[in-house]
DNA sequence: CTGAAAGCGCTTACAG
DNA sequence: CTGAAAGCGCTTACAG
């Protein structure tokens, strides 16, 4: 029963309006060797006829999709989900569409999913490594097909393309010299996974806070997870262990804030008072931090901002394309801050 | 100094192997008029030279893009960031695409999405309907076009359409009966926005229980919300309201589990118990609420599976239109159930 | 088993 | 100012 509607087509313009398919086509982008009255005519007729143009001839012939495509690890992430919308609104603005993938931090699905959106002709790709990434032919070929592409958050250094990050290494020292600050002597590290850049700086952020604070490095206070994407579950396991490795740790610095709501969990559950015990920073200022209690002290990485950051530079970067440019590769660095809440002793009070 | 590699099309192997690009489109698709010394040939110059078919001409040719638009009205938001998991781990294992939508709750911007989605020629949209949105014109110009679409969680019951829901009236019944249960006499009720459906069903079902129950129904205790997206300030805001007018309110039954997380954070503040002075059960089970303290009683709601439920019978359609059947709209219905936690007297302790 | 031809719906260089 | 023509890279009905 209902009214379906005729896909209306440049011809079918053309002949209600006995001109040529070229004229309406020219009319309708306003080229200005069409006249007024043509321009005019044609224009009311097509809105009339409710007419679209069909992306796919557009797309065919103009090489170009106004498409991009997104990898991200997870998508149910605070941060991540952040960035996605960082990104699709900067796209939406520029009247790009973003295909979105998740790559559950396996290399194999990631490289996958590259093929598929080449193969799709996207017309561009924004990209956060899923931890398994240690090879990159898969960019590469990205790179090969002279196709942008924009890295953040977890990316690979030698990869040659336009990068979005913060400065990992400072920010994890900030937090581990605030534990330092409020008087922790021990202090242990929940680093994730092992590959990603991001942990690796982080990592190398607390080392260095320590020794250049008189704290003696001790590798067996730093917990790796060779686990997939279990966070909240990682975190707790690391807790119960560290309770039984070191009964002297008074500071624990977690990378990602659900890890660090998973190890004050079970802090909880064993009785271990935080902060009095022990304090804990995270990573990522996640909103749940801020409600739970006590509130947890973090850095806050703006997920947004480097959404928006990581658009804008691969839209540069398509239209530098267009016009037959390069651009060289710009790898931007984002703010980051400390925000302190109760998980770590307040020294003033 | 990149190595670019030339873009290879069929043109290219029928030249290089001297046969037509007919022969070459088929050995590809394994017609199975071609000789098997052809396919082989074929296949492993395609192979070597690195041939990925052209997606915009196929798209052209057979019509379609194997791409789905998705519009939802928030990213950053539990219960919606699994849905989209849901929608693009089935979608990719049929082989389609996932282009994501933010509608931010604003009718506006839902109907330039779906515009922009038709534009682009999806083979058919999923939707979660914004807040705003009390027209159905542009929904109805999808159905016009005989594109599937497919409606969840926020739906329009006049559009003609499937739909993948909760039976939402029955676990507002379930959430406000668990308060009665444990001997709540006075219950509020925060809904949220005043036009969703589903936050219509849940009111009706709260006020159900009520009835049931021989308990008054006040309508000053439901507390509406006329604002946009601010979930968590809407509870705090809501729960100082409440104490201003009624002293005597035991139990609420809150919409969506962020607006409860932000009411027990103001409760909090004001030094108000939970659950001693007032019980609360929230809606969706966001992974925040397991983790908060008190733990926050719930309906859980199956963001993952709805999203799965929800491409599955996209695809249905998609692939009945191809065989120029049409499906009859169904509504799919998933269970829910209730999470009993710390933020609810337990009757049996 | 192979291939010439038409056509999907646009855009644009070119001619008049 | 207008339009015929070529072409983007495929697919497929049809002929041989």
């Amino acid at each position: 029963m209902a009214i379906y509607m005729k896909i209306v087509t440049l011809k079918d313009i053309a002949e209600q309006l006995n001109i040529s398919v070229t004229t309406v086509s020219k009319a309708l982008k306003d080229y200005p060797d069409v006249s007024k009255k043509t321009k005019l005519q044609v224009r009311e007729l097509a809105k009339t006829l409710n007419y679209k143009p069909n992306a796919f001839a557009v797309n065919l012939r103009t090489r170009e999709s106004k498409t991009i495509g997104l990898i991200i690890p997870v998508i149910v992430h605070h941060f991540f989900s952040n960035v996605i919308k960082g990104i699709i609104s900067q796209a939406e603005k520029k009247g790009y569409l973003v295909i979105i993938l998740q790559s559950d931090e396996s290399y194999e699905l990631e490289k996958k999913q590259v093929e598929l959106l080449l193969s799709q002709r996207v017309d561009g790709v924004i990209i956060s490594l899923a931890n398994g990434t240690a090879k990159y032919d898969h960019l590469n070929e990205i790179i090969a097909q002279d196709k942008p592409l924009v890295m953040f958050d977890k990316i690979a250094k030698i990869v040659k393309c336009s990068k979005i990050i913060i400065d990992d290494r400072k920010a994890a020292y900030t937090a581990t010299k605030h534990l330092i600050d409020i008087g922790c002597k021990r202090i242990a590290h929940f680093r994730g996974a092992l590959l990603p850049q991001n942990s690796i700086d982080r990592f190398l952020g607390y080392k260095k806070a320590l020794l250049d604070n008189n704290l003696p490095y001790d590798p067996s206070l730093v917990y790796i997870c060779e686990c997939g994407d279990m966070s909240f579950e990682e975190g707790k396991k690391n807790a119960k262990q560290l309770l039984k490795d070191h009964d002297d740790v008074d500071g624990i610095f977690i990378n990602t804030d659900l890890v660090a709501i998973g190890a004050m969990t079970e802090f909880q559950q064993m009785g271990v008072k935080i902060p009095e015990d022990i304090s804990i920073v995270g990573f990522s200022n996640w909103f749940m931090s801020s409600v739970i209690s006590p509130g947890l002290t973090t850095i806050n990485q703006p997920g947004f901002e480097m959404g928006k950051a990581a658009f804008k530079q691969l839209f540069k970067e398509i239209k530098a394309r267009k016009k037959g440019k390069s651009l060289e590769p710009k790898t931007i660095v984002l703010e980051t801050d400390l925000i302190t809440r109760a998980s770590t002793k307040n020294t003033i009070s």
